[in-house]
DNA sequence: GTCTATTTTGGCAGCGCTGCCAACAGTGGA
DNA sequence: TCCACTGTTGGCAGCGCTGCCAAAATAGAC
């Protein structure tokens, strides 16, 4: 196929070429510090002709910081943070930053891992998922001396930067809400709460409400594995083979919630009159469906926006609440 | 907060620690050559004393190669990425390798652009959406001696690696499916096709199929942005404000389909007996669905798998077919 | 035309690591 | 005891770039 020339350009051959120093091809390319026109324009041109292409990693050891941005996120399946790295991915792009990722799988030993090799990248942030971290990885990061980004949890205490929302907050405005409206047998589905201890935030303080109001949680269902719509569906109709009588059902997600709303179908179970479902993300998929989703729409984009700048500013440590807006759809 | 500091351990420190030379440690700590067991056992006594992370950008400038592969990929909305992402990471974490990426949002100058800032970092490979790039892409990759994967698409030639399947076949198979089921009225309904050039290709094969078997597309729809619930809801909503005889559509994806899907329901139009609907990709959501959707399930997550293992290896240059398969749902 | 202020330029020492090579043990056999 | 061998070890020259500094060129002032 094509022959790999391993021997890229060097700097040194394109200042040659030029008939130029190489601190000087430097500064031309990174248009910083003073040359004159006729200069660039050769520079330039030997970068053309050569086909150049500066090597960064060479860059980035002469120079003090790099321009990586290390994501060490629980998973790609939960849309949450494909939808974070896409806030902060634009904004990175427009700085000229990188980003790198790796997933954790919901795991904090593998967590610690991950952010000891990315770490070894000598990035200039990494953003992690709320606030459970292993004590090695807090030390590392803590020692690493790159900035620290945790996203999507306010309820804890920062390392550095974080941005997000509360979720117990979340957690009990929801419960807030169906209590409001009247419900008082409500039941919960969710998926592992171990792992990801963000929905296990927003559970207890949900059930902390209903209780503080006299309505304790009368059942759950906890399906094994991750979320989907799959597991939400099978979850109900678990949920409800036990608890009959159930006037309202909050999902873990909204994945989740889908899921329930389509066993409410299959089954004929009038939403919300005989079940109301109450999920938590605020996909855009619940605005589309025959009956809006009741649910809280969190600001995923924002927050990886967000970060992003914060990073890129190298704004001081802070904690950025971005909040989050319940939507009365027709669920609930 | 926490104090910065910024001078990180080096390896020279630790070999001073730990008495010994610095190739020893680098040896040690990669596992590579030989030293003894009392050597080994006073560095990583050093290496934990210190808390000394290894700087994998002089490593890698210093040696070879490096351990980066970079994902050029157009969305991150759109699941199909996410989905490759991380059957890729995967493979990419067990082998220590390190996940870069950058988004084009469907532009080709985009992907240029950012195909450049990736070789930059002189990756091990670079990760790419189809066959569809600028000369100016395809003339950098070729002179960077980089891998190359082209990801998602077999209909057209490999620069290097490829890993996908026919998208063409896709189209075709689908047209035939609906034929086959006595669907003559057959419509379409999709997203932006100058940009998403695979779902073009999937749209063009339909239609072929369905000439040449005498049923040609009674009439399409085209939204503006990208796919989503919503749009494959309001797309269905227009076609069929246009042709109401229609007996089955196609959607470019399945976030478009379950739009359509949605809007039956709520305007009580039977599925399929009434209007048949016909997806692609095979989500998990259409399976829990009250009828779960006729589509093609896509190996997205395979793709990512296959692709990273073959980078892992060093494989030759190869195109690898990993095929689809027609899900007979009960919406068709 | 001279002299100073300013801009432009090149040389070169690192950044922290790896890879090569030479030096230095141990070990067993003659 | 000496020799050849295998197993360990340290020194040091880069990898390709940036940042500093001094030198050279140019401009401006008189």
């Amino acid at each position: 196929m094509e022959l790999k020339q391993q021997v890229a350009v060097t700097l040194a051959e394109v200042a040659e070429a030029a008939g130029v120093g190489e601190s000087t091809v430097s500064r031309v390319l990174r248009n910083h510090g003073s040359f004159s026109g006729k200069t660039r324009e050769r520079v330039m041109a030997a970068v053309e002709r050569l086909g150049y292409v500066p090597n960064r990693i060479a860059g980035t050891l002469a120079s003090t910081g790099s321009r990586l941005v290390a994501f060490v996120i629980p998973s790609l399946s939960n849309i949450v943070f494909p939808d974070v790295l896409r806030g902060a991915s634009a904004v990175l792009e427009e700085n000229r930053y990188q980003a790198v990722f790796s997933v954790t799988d919901y795991d904090p030993a593998k967590e610690e891992e991950l952010a000891a090799a990315m770490l070894a990248w000598r990035p200039a942030a990494v953003m992690l998922a709320g606030y459970e971290h292993t004590e090695g990885t807090v030390k590392m990061l803590r020692a690493s001396g790159c900035r620290v980004v945790e996203l999507l949890d306010l309820d804890g205490d920062a390392l550095d930067i974080a941005v997000g929302f509360s979720n117990r907050a979340a957690g009990r405005e929801s419960a807030a809400f169906l209590l409001e409206r009247g419900y008082r047998r409500i039941g919960y589905v969710g998926h592992d709460l171990n792992r990801d201890t963000r929905a296990g935030k927003r559970f207890s303080s949900f059930c902390e409400t209903l209780e503080a109001r006299g309505a304790p949680l009368v059942a759950r269902e906890i399906v094994a594995d991750a979320s989907s719509v799959e597991n939400g569906r099978l979850g109900l109709q678990r949920l409800l083979a036990r608890a009959s009588d159930l006037d309202a059902v909050y999902f873990s997600n909204d994945d989740m919630a889908l899921g329930g709303y389509f066993h409410c179908l299959a089954e004929g179970i009038a939403v919300p009159s005989k079940l109301a479902i109450f999920g938590y993300n605020g996909l855009d998929i619940g605005r589309a469906m025959p009956q809006p989703l009741s649910t809280i729409r969190t600001p995923r984009v924002a927050t990886g926006k967000i970060a992003a700048q914060l990073v890129v500013a190298n704004a001081p440590p802070q904690t950025v609440d971005l909040g989050f807006e319940l939507i009365e759809g027709a669920t609930a």
